[in-house]
DNA sequence: TAAAATATTTAAGCGAGCTTAAATATTAAT
DNA sequence: ATTAATATTTAAGCTCGCTTAAATATTTTA
């Protein structure tokens, strides 16, 4: 299946997750930059091809099977974005757009090793869920601030919740990256501190940061 | 540019390096998969492009652009490789499969961050040359066998000059990995073994071994 | 509820990147 | 050096993924 048809799928699954939901020909048109009469058209391709139902100026809905290409597309995009994120200093915003390509040329078997190395994640770096290889979504975020965590736990890190330049800063400095493991040496509870080690380093946080920084226990 | 036509001038350019180089349109669609008929084609639009010199029923030549473009392909290709190879467990065919499709979605941005991050590599796993940023190409090897290492050296792993199976299964078990440190901690010249030090773990390599795993200094 | 605004669909057409079939040129062989 | 074999080119035509313009349907709003 070609680039414009997973782009096609994945915008109507996208569209029907969000909360102004029509997902008419014309919306999808405009989210990926092409014509209504191109976006009408590739419905009716689409339709035959037993990858979304298409009625007459209805809205259009996905099938199975499309709902299956969309998820896998999805799973690829956050998987890399998750793998940039990890091996590269790049901004949120250029790992997006890497994966954006990068998608659809990844073999399921590419995708599995991906999701393996980085320890089958749940989520990537923007907190968005990574479907698993059978399409299934994890959408309850088990992971906890490390401001939470507890004394004596290795955990690993699933989310750096924050906009912020300086905080990016911090992180990439003291290997505070995504999937990286982290062990909770102390909690000072009443300072509000976290100390923690990664890679053989001490850091000590202070609330500000170990409340944004998110973490899952390991099993 | 498209796909097509990266692969296009790919094809001349590796054609180009061969012994046996006829770079005629013939040629060029049978390495493509393509008939004759779309290669004439697609060599005149190139030939408008400023990207080959043609001439009917002559060779088909690259232009500097054209040399320029098949290089920086090339080089994302074996970047690719590279990363795939230190980072994942695939068969080098497997490797090269995915390369195929990884190359044409990367930006030049993306391809440095490759490269920095195996700490640019000038040959890639299969022992070809990765062209630099500039299309420049190091085409003298200057890695030893590990059989070939000083004693109380750090090296890093660029290349496993081997096809056998069993020899890829030790070096997996053992992080020998491309791109990965070795420290050399003892040369035993009556036996021929060679002691490394590898993430830890101290590997005893008889010269079988110790001969076909090529290294570098590091600097 | 009828008119105006907006969205969708149909129709015609285009470039990219292919195909096959036929025409033409080159190369090899006798 | 002619003929036979092979390669290249031209021509016509296909699908994909788009475009614009016109026709038609749906929504909004007065």
């Amino acid at each position: 299946m070609s680039t414009a048809i997973e782009n096609f799928v994945k915008a109507i699954y996208k569209n029907g997750k969000r909360d102004n939901n029509d997902t008419k020909p014309g919306n999808i048109a405009k989210e990926l930059g092409i014509s209504n009469a191109a976006a009408t058209d590739m419905a009716k391709k689409l339709s035959a091809k037993d990858l979304l139902h298409y009625k007459k100026y209805q809205e259009l809905k996905l099938t199975d099977k499309g709902t299956k290409m969309a998820l896998n597309v999805v799973r690829k995009h956050r998987l890399w974005e998750a793998l940039l994120f990890k091996l590269f200093d790049l901004s949120l915003h250029d790992i997006h757009k890497e994966a954006e390509l990068l998608e659809h040329q990844t073999s399921d078997l590419l995708a599995n090793k991906i999701s393996a190395y980085l320890g089958h994640p749940k989520f990537d770096p923007h907190g968005d869920p990574i479907p698993n290889e059978h399409g299934e979504i994890t959408t309850i975020d088990t992971s906890i601030a490390l401001s939470q965590a507890e004394e004596g736990k290795t955990y690993i890190i699933s989310r750096l919740m924050s906009d912020d330049k300086e905080f990016f800063e911090f992180c990439a400095l003291n290997e505070l990256k995504y999937s990286n493991t982290v062990f909770v040496s102390k909690q000072f509870s009443n300072n509000k501190m976290t100390q923690i080690l990664v890679k053989n380093n001490t850091i000590l946080l202070n609330q500000d940061f170990s409340s944004i920084i998110y973490v899952n226990e390991t099993n």
